[in-house]
DNA sequence: GTGGTCTAGACCACA
DNA sequence: GTGGTCTAGACCACG
């Protein structure tokens, strides 16, 4: 299920891919699936077609999704591949957030417990490898 | 030193905002110190007066400085605390987005690599992460 | 409806900022309706877009008023009561004006008296009221 | 002792006349005292001398202390009387409080049991009528 | 279209 | 001189 927040500060967009990303990396969407259409998902979850569109094509630049005319979007072969890379592209928001934090007096173990603290806990880390030991 | 980007992503009158609190944090402005006036600021940084007036009203707001009609704006009492608590109060934020790099396969090294880079290097070099030059 | 008086010695952004919570109030606004955007607002009013960005700023901080960049800003699920427990923090305020009054030999139904004629009289009165024309 | 916060939302200058106010309807300064000159005053309050001035200036209008040149000012035989009607040209001031708190959904019985409470109990309401039993 | 930021220049009361 | 408010007009990303 996807939920999208229209007051988060994060662009309506922006949540879109994560989610489809996410969805992907969890496996409710594995490679090959057929993603839902634009007009489908902007009904659903009430946002503009334009706004799916702008998340569609930004997945499409990123290869985690491959458009194929006049039957909708499927998720890559390589999407998990390709997503981790997206995600590490995203180390300067983090670097930022912990540059604001440093500058404020926040000691640097509290940000280290903090992440250790997330990548300790075993979540539903149900990757798709794990499902498809054919 | 207060230096502001105007090629970098965060609005002036946040990067305002970061240098000011970093200068109380480090001391340079200690509890009871005049600061600068609007005018004087804005002058000396060439941006704005009601740029620089929406900074010192956003810390106002925070309680960090206490401005005085007339006389100024001075640094308050308890300002340090308030600056670090607030900063704290932002960890859900930074665990958030360590959440969503590990679902999507980021290893943890990676993520403490980046903490450790932050915390590593000097103030300067923080300024310039901090600009994306997007 | 929404009026100002530009010859009020009370700032247009906050008799804006009392117009807007006392329509939330009165349930003419009631949670989830979408405001008049900015430029809507500025143009009615005959104010500056910054003066009503102002105002919606500080609803925004307060948790009124939820902002949506692109579609417009709405009125908070719990506004009615955010409004009501931040007036009542007033309290002091007006416990240390009469306290001051009564010092000065202000007698008790005096003061009793202008409550009453506050809460007597029906809201177009109370907006002229709220205008000294000083 | 008369107290000064620079960092009120008070201007500086009523809140001299008030505590001075404050001083004589105590008693402090019984009719015919010699007020502080404005360099004693500006120096034992930290603050401006053209700000006492201002505030001695106020007081002389309203005639509770009478200037006599060259010897400082006094004060006036009648100044409790004419404070008591300065204090209430302030009911404005507490009207617009209410009317701010009224369109906010305080209840009107909520204002009037707060004001009951401050002439309910009995504070130190030590008038000079009561120390001249003479 | 929306909210948000920034600049330029003006005016006010206060110290 | 100070902080604070207001106007006018511009630009941006988002929906």
């Amino acid at each position: 299920m996807i939920l999208i927040d229209r007051f988060s500060p994060k662009p309506v967009f922006e949540q879109l891919i994560d989610s489809i990303e996410q969805q992907i990396v969890l496996g409710v969407y594995p490679p090959g699936t057929l993603l839902p259409s634009l007009r489908e998902l902007s009904v659903t979850l009430s946002i503009n077609p334009n706004t799916v569109q702008k998340s569609y094509g930004e997945l499409t630049r990123r290869g985690v999704i491959l458009p194929s005319v006049g039957s909708g979007c499927y998720v890559a072969p390589d999407a998990p591949e390709r997503i981790r890379k997206a995600a590490e592209s995203r180390l300067p928001e983090l670097t930022r957030l912990c540059a604001d934090m440093k500058l404020r007096g926040v000691p640097e173990e509290t940000i280290l417990e903090a992440v250790r603290a997330v990548y300790g806990c075993e979540t539903v880390t149900i990757q798709k490898e794990e499902s498809d030991h054919a």
